[in-house]
DNA sequence: TTATTATATAACTATTTGCTTATATAGGTA
DNA sequence: TACCTATATAAGCAAATAGTTATATAATAA
């Protein structure tokens, strides 16, 4: 009742898109939420072209998937994904970061569309 | 009974660390095995400063201990590191290297001192 | 002592990475 | 239509990375 082993290649591909503390905390997020550019850039003060580039990459390794709903692009964790269990099981290590989006709220600067 | 969390920051440098072919591999041989620098040298067919750059990285990290065994300095997995739950999760996840020592001893060049 | 072997470190280089600013695209609204 | 907002892409740059060769250090053997 175990999964197939992953090749030493992929999954080290996979642990170097995780060994970033933004890419981290972003799928620690959609773990829980789905989130959309916007937010992702007030939550780490970085620039929205920074943003979309590591949503590319995450995407690119088919670990994020994509939703637009009228302007905004809604990204959530793709859990079908053949690498979920070993990203889940890494995630569940880390802390809840559900306050970041609290936070948002709180400011009234949480996209709610829809 | 479940461990502390980690923080995303500690682990995303640990993950990091752990997106390389080379050092992803190293890990889950000394996951089984000790194995010295001369023996990743031929395993890997890369220089010899190339292998032991990858190991002062495992080692400043703390998931590599080594020990010197005459000329020889051998690695193994620090079991005891903080880390090391999540690593070998992770490591569980891995096909089996427990061949590339194997062919060493085939070929006669494995290092058996002591 | 000298020579040999194993490993570490220094210096260099090409590639990759993560950010930035500028610009393009796409949808919503007046 | 024109304008605004959200997102993506292009281009440029500084820092980090992973390799190399050359050299230093440490243990062993002659």
């Amino acid at each position: 009742m175990f999964k197939e082993d992953y090749s030493i290649e992929k999954t080290a591909e996979i642990l170097k898109l995780l060994g970033d503390k933004t890419r981290l905390t972003m799928l620690k997020i959609l773990d829980k939420q789905t989130c959309c550019v916007c937010e992702f850039v007030e939550i780490f003060q970085v620039s929205q072209p920074s943003i979309s580039q590591h949503l590319r990459k995450l995407k690119a390794a088919g670990l994020v998937s994509e939703e637009r709903r009228g302007q905004w692009i809604f990204y959530s964790l793709h859990k079908a994904n053949e690498y979920y269990p070993l990203i889940q099981q890494i995630l569940l290590h880390l802390p809840n970061q559900e306050d970041k989006l609290l936070e948002l709220e709180e400011k009234g600067t949480r996209v709610s569309c829809c």
